[in-house]
DNA sequence: TTGCTCCTCACGTCACGTGAGGTGGC
DNA sequence: TTGCTCCTCACGTCACGTGAGGTGGC
């Protein structure tokens, strides 16, 4: 029952890490390419609240099969001018489009490979078998 | 009509690259890793019809998910000891069902991923919609 | 002599994994 | 003083892509 942090909690980075399911150095790798921005006290990292929020967009964002530099632009866009709330939107929804559509060319090619590989699977089944018959 | 080249013939590497649609990075590649052994005429590769059956091969191993590695072992346990047809043949379908269950997680995942995409795009279609419709 | 195709380094890419070696605060 | 957690390099991984610069045979 881990309670979901308050919004002016600030989490170390193995509170991160259990809390995302993520490495530490995924989490410093997100920095480095200026997808995070923890606060620092000394060398320490304090992920706040809207890093939190980020990294959950980054997560959901890979699951659809963005790059983490395509990531970083839309959250930069979103967050450099919010006033343009409409074009940035339409933007969004047009790469969306895109990424559905290779996502369904995958799957169809995994689908494809699934059935070849059982296609092959039963060949050697077979094929296994009738090497285990002794001859006769 | 690009008839099947005959059993002895010799390759270079743009025929292959044409034949299996890859490129020449992808063949040498393959070969510093001892997947391939084309023959050397001077520093030219001439690809001979085992190297044609071996791409095939590699070819449908990386549909099915296998590393290179795992293909190159696959390969080399083929052609290193032909008397063990049976051990092999029940080894490679272990294998086998190792990345089919992989795969089908996979294809799981895709889904979800899929399903989720085209809800936030719904989400967000309307949410554009509001935007452009004037306040009223 | 000019093109064309081939060649060999060797660094770059993507998203991290994996030590090595060192610091800070309870 | 000892642990624990954190830190910063920096090289490794996987399957190639991408020049740079050079050779060979029609």
């Amino acid at each position: 029952m881990t309670a979901t942090p308050a919004k002016d909690a600030l989490l170390t980075i193995r509170e991160m890490c259990d809390a995302y399911d993520v490495t530490p150095r995924t989490l410093r790798f997100y920095e480095a390419k200026e997808l995070l921005f923890p606060l620092r006290r000394g060398t320490a990292r304090f992920f706040t609240y809207r890093d939190r929020a980020r990294l959950k967009l980054i997560l959901r964002g890979k699951r659809f099969g963005f790059s983490l530099e395509d990531i970083r632009q839309l959250l930069e866009m979103y967050d450099r001018d919010p006033g343009q709330q409409e074009a940035q939107l339409a933007r969004t929804i047009e790469l969306a489009q895109d990424r559905l559509a290779q996502m369904e060319r995958q799957r169809a090619e995994l689908d494809e490979a699934i059935a070849e590989l059982k296609e092959q699977m039963d060949w050697g089944a077979s094929a296994l078998a009738t090497l285990r018959r002794p001859a006769g």
